[in-house]
DNA sequence: ACCCTAGCAGACAGGTCTGTATATCACAAT
DNA sequence: ATTGTGATATACAGACCTGTCTGCTAGGGT
């Protein structure tokens, strides 16, 4: 351990890559609890001593999963065209639009993993609320900068929308979602 | 099996009753998959033959446990005093302010449960569809009598917006709820 | 040549899950 | 008095769960 013991930790090993690419694939699919970690590592193609060893618990794996979904989240954000506020908050909105031309959409994995967390304290309800957090004051910076009077008020509302939407296309019609979306942007917006 | 057999079918027996209570109340405490049969027929006080007796599999008393809250649900709607379609649809949106004083809320029921149930032609998504066309359907028939030009759109973005307060309500501040669905009924439908 | 790390494979322990089966009890109608 | 019904208590089977442990293999740095 005399210097940085070669460059096996920058890239840790493609083993847990795989670990948490099949997690991550599977509880969005099937639920977090309906997915055992037998599972997990038979898919992924991994002993489960080495899944031990990069993941103390599954709960651990479960936090791990919900911070790559989040980074995924804002990558996307970040990735997005920077233009007038107005036009960003309807650039972010219409990601959810998104869910609706992917097949396999099943629901914000942030509200279906609450769903089965109930303890508060717990660490995966501490990823979803920084998720949470992140997506609220994001929305309310653009629209402070846009002029909003009540920017915090209105942001809430967003990510409301945004919640139920996103459950909408799972659960209702999904082509129908796009069309909603910019509706309801538009009556938040104009109307303030 | 001349007649009806004495008078005990038309109450079923307490041991039913017991069972929905303490399920109603585990399932959506605790999330379905984390509670097993076996807690369930302990609180309640019932044998596990009993059980099954009243339901065939656990999957039955899952959606008999969301017929119940829809149930509930629709019997608290139409306990509302009649009144303008304006200031009914305000006075359903506002029941998710309930949900707020009420201790222990954790979120929406219908959707906790579609987020453990991925199959959707299993009963329990069916159970949870009906409640939702229930619900669209009742306010899209409020709108369209209170001459709102697109009221299938518009009682679209009411159902988003009430499952996104109710997990914001769960998840969020939730004292600061009941003031956004006010704000959200004023600003979805004066601005039509 | 040596060692050390990472990974693979699989057995194992202890618990929980659903669903079935067995045996006993209480009560009500015939 | 007898029969039938519903409830209780408990044991069981078979599967699955998390997490630990023991061997074995391969490769790379010293």
């Amino acid at each position: 351990m005399k210097q940085k013991k070669s460059e096996s930790p920058p890239e840790a090993g493609p083993a847990r890559r795989r670990l948490l690419d099949t997690a991550t694939r599977l509880f969005y699919e099937s639920g977090i609890h309906a997915v055992g970690i037998d599972r997990i590592i038979a898919e992924a193609g991994v002993a489960k001593a080495t899944f031990y060893n990069h993941f103390p618990s599954k709960d651990h794996l479960v936090v791990a999963y919900l911070e790559e979904m989040d980074r995924l989240g804002r990558a996307a954000v970040a990735a997005l065209p920077k233009q007038a506020p107005r036009k960003m908050i309807s650039a972010i909105m219409e990601r959810i639009s998104e869910a609706v031309v992917a097949g396999g959409w099943r629901g914000c994995p942030f509200l279906n993993a609450a769903a089965e967390y109930p303890d508060p304290a717990s660490p995966v309800r501490h990823a979803i609320n920084a998720r949470r957090v992140w997506y609220h004051d994001s929305l309310q910076s653009l629209l402070a900068e846009d002029g909003d009077p009540t920017p915090s008020v209105t942001a809430s509302l967003l990510v409301a929308l945004s919640d139920g939407l996103l459950e909408s296309a799972y659960l209702d019609d999904a082509e129908s979602v796009p069309a909603l979306v910019g509706e309801a942007v538009a009556r938040l917006l104009d109307r303030r």
